[in-house]
DNA sequence: AAAATCCTTAGTAAATTGATAGGCATTAGA
DNA sequence: TCTAATGCCTATCAATTTACTAAGGATTTT
């Protein structure tokens, strides 16, 4: 049920790069020390983001990372199924029975749909407005 | 983003229950034995579950659970909140960034939608139909 | 040459998962 | 009253995942 710090700081790292996208590289170092991370598990977390093809690496002084892509054509779905596997809240809903594995479908679709239709651009482009505080803790 | 297979066993059991309702107690070795799964694991599985009131033991021979309510007024979401916590794909969105807050968010109140809205009435009435085994593997 | 950066592998403490083991407490039915 | 069937409780545990830390090599710019 829960996305752990992997598809969470994966995404941060991607918001970063599409806000300075067509600047140039941005280095790790940068991003780790602006959202108070460390560089070293940043690595790891770009390393399949690079493999996935995703973001390009500039090695050397000055180096960094470039997203391979426009952020409106990069969703967060893109992201989260690099980092975190599959979207989907059961492994082989095949398997299960025809009620849960239709509960488990529609949950799937449910989260994709939110995670597919939103961009890099959607979120580095937000604006810093609250109009959810209201219900936010409700759960 | 994952389920574990204590919400998924815990409704497993629920809807058992749900198809017995009305007809007295059924216990858990029966359930474990026509699920395939260890009546052990169960027994730690409905603990919370009785501890939240959701369904009632009756101790001895011939004893077993009862649900306390109708099958139509318990929903997965009841089920799985007590035995996975609360929902939301992440910890602490509060601490989140407005954009990703709300991503969160949106992701939530999408899995919230399908959990909070389908009962065990609807789950143990499910006909054995496969309407959606035409997209079912897409992820 | 020096500094900044990417890249790779290894290790690790803590938490979670998915059980198993053992046995006590309670009750229905013979 | 005895016995079998059940619920109830605590402890233990192997495997996996998470969220890092550590160490150092490879590459490129200045």
């Amino acid at each position: 049920m829960k996305i752990s710090t992997k598809g969470r700081y994966g995404l941060t790292i991607m918001i970063e790069l599409a806000k300075k996208h067509g600047e140039g590289p941005t280095s790790l170092k940068t991003i780790a020390q602006a959202n108070d991370l460390s560089e070293h598990y940043l690595e790891q977390l770009i390393a399949p983001l690079r493999n996935a093809g995703l973001v390009k690496s500039i090695r050397g002084a000055y180096g960094g990372y470039i997203l391979t892509n426009e952020p409106s054509k990069i969703t967060a779905g893109d992201v989260i199924r690099v980092l975190e596997g599959p979207i989907t809240p059961v492994e082989g809903i095949e398997d299960e029975e025809p009620a849960k594995r239709e509960l488990w479908i529609r949950i799937r679709d449910a989260i994709k749909d939110v995670l597919d239709n939103t961009t890099l651009e959607d979120l580095a482009n937000h604006s810093d407005d609250n109009e959810h505080d209201g219900y936010m803790f409700y759960i």
